[in-house]
DNA sequence: GTCTATATAATGATAGAC
DNA sequence: GTCTATCATTATATAGAC
């Protein structure tokens, strides 16, 4: 128990875990721009230096703290019978609960053209592809591109411009309908269209 | 023809209407925090120090030359009958202009916390309320705000990602479903739904 | 009307002490 | 392992010459 190297090395270990967390907090808020190493550090309780010895650069931070977060992993390991129901519930009927959400992330951070193109690239392989894949069926990669752009307008309104709905009236419309959107793209359902015999 | 006041109130209008156009350029290129002052200025083959005279700062030249054009006018001038057609060919049928898009640099600036509520505002009062108002008819807000982030999300990803549809098919799908989509929307159709008498 | 030169402030990163 | 002190860069904004 008194051995100093591993104590030592859970030290460190704990160390960059808190950098870790406290930068999901911070680029959450502000966007990658917007952070800066100096609040993350200070949020740790450690000095900037140790954020370069931990991750080499703010870069390095950054791909570590919010790349592999973003996925839809949590939706799709779960069956898709109710997949419209859960993104239309978690998206429009709960509220946005204050923390890490790497997508808000992305939205602030997705001009900085050092990150950006890691982020498209994340979104892409992590998001869309496993998306469409779940999916299957005709034009699967079309129905997934439409559901996860109407699912990031709506981040975007609610999370990033804090516009939620104005009543309850209101956010039940939008969840009937969003939820009725969904159902046709991800059962493959021609609405109002010739069916297949 | 000489009156040198005429004369020099003249080229200041065309220099401030060159600093104009440069900014939306630039702004539009990389958004507010990319966008840097002397590179506006350099591309209106200006001095940097013409900006402040002219627009008093950074941010009194992005109001003027972003703000006002952050509306859905465009659209909703014409009948209303067509207006899923001319949303979906702009979006998804045609090929991003280059130039000035006010939407792509809202999704570009928007973590900003000196023009994000700014941005938020003129959205809200320029474009969803109009659009509210324009489709009228129960939940017209609700309608309104679907419509609005589903283009955002194609905006963002067609236009900010540069993730254009892969293939026709794809386009043809996405065009498809997206059109079958707003013209519920603007029209109130409850699609699978009971029908009012 | 336009430009040169500079003030001021913030950032990410690093060398080296403890 | 962690911190102090500092460097180098880059940004907006301004005072004053032409």
């Amino acid at each position: 128990m008194s051995d100093p190297e591993a104590e030592r090395k859970r030290d460190a270990e704990a160390t960059a875990g808190r950098i870790l967390v406290c930068a999901q907090k911070v680029f959450h808020e502000k966007g990658y721009d917007g952070a800066t190493t100096r609040e993350i550090a200070e949020c740790a309780g450690v000095n900037i230096a140790l954020i370069a010895r931990y991750f080499g650069s703010k870069l390095g931070l950054f791909e570590k703290a919010v790349l592999p977060y973003l996925s839809l992993e949590r939706f799709l390991n779960e069956p898709i019978d109710d997949l419209a129901d859960r993104l239309a519930d978690t998206y429009v009927n709960t509220a946005p609960k204050p923390g890490f959400d790497p997508f808000v992330v992305l939205l602030r951070s997705i001009s900085n053209p050092e990150v950006g193109p890691l982020l498209t690239n994340a979104l892409e392989t992590q998001a869309v592809d496993p998306l469409a894949r779940a999916l299957g069926g005709g034009d699967a990669r079309a129905r997934a591109i439409l559901i996860a752009t109407q699912l990031a307008g709506l981040i975007l309104r609610f999370r990033i411009l804090q516009r939620g709905p104005e009543s309850d009236a209101e956010r039940d419309a939008i969840h009937q309908r969003l939820l009725r959107y969904l159902d046709a793209l991800i059962s493959d359902d021609h609405v109002q269209s010739a069916r297949s015999p």
